[in-house]
DNA sequence: GCCAACGTTGGC
DNA sequence: GCCAACGTTGGC
């Protein structure tokens, strides 16, 4: 069981709109990065959890948990012209971008990027590295858990 | 809109 | 295989 933290912009794909979603799912389609395809493709397995991040957004930061529903499987939008996903270069018989599904698990109350890094525990998150721009990206058990305890309310 | 950081492309 | 040019990301 591993965590991650995936990045969405709220303008195109939020937190709500995953939990106004059919079945609470929705494939991660339109990563073109290979890295983090490859963490999609070789190591997110089913029931692996995330934080829904939101990003190029007025608060960026953690908005929501959602957790892989389906292993990794050719994207879609890479074969269709009108996508703005669209990859020319990609092939049915050869496919080169591949997304998983997830499933809403929870709204969270906004944990911003500010709060984040305001936490010496966390610093080395990769998401908080500098010049950092994978939109996946890997979370330790002990950052997912520190995380998880500022999430509850406190007494 | 700016721009730092970094990934990709393509000529050589 | 190198690397300059270019494109993209994403916070600010």
């Amino acid at each position: 069981m591993a965590y991650w933290l995936m990045k969405s912009e709220p303008d195109e794909v939020s937190i709500d709109d995953l939990a106004a979603a059919p079945r609470q799912t929705l494939p991660w389609f339109g990563v073109r990065n290979y890295q983090a395809r490859n963490y999609m493709r070789d190591d997110m397995r089913l029931g692996d959890e995330a934080f829904f991040y939101h990003s190029s957004c007025p608060e960026p930061g953690i908005a929501g948990l959602c957790a892989v529903a389906r292993t990794a499987y050719p994207d879609a939008t890479q074969f269709d012209p009108k996508s703005k996903y669209h990859d020319p270069k990609s092939s049915k018989d050869a496919p080169r971008w591949q997304n998983v599904d997830v499933r809403f698990v929870a709204r969270t109350r906004l944990v911003s990027l500010d709060e984040l890094r305001s936490h010496p525990q966390l610093a080395d998150m990769v998401v908080l590295r500098r010049g950092n721009r994978l939109s996946i990206t890997p979370v330790t058990a002990g950052q997912w858990s520190f995380i998880k305890r500022l999430l509850k309310p406190r007494k």
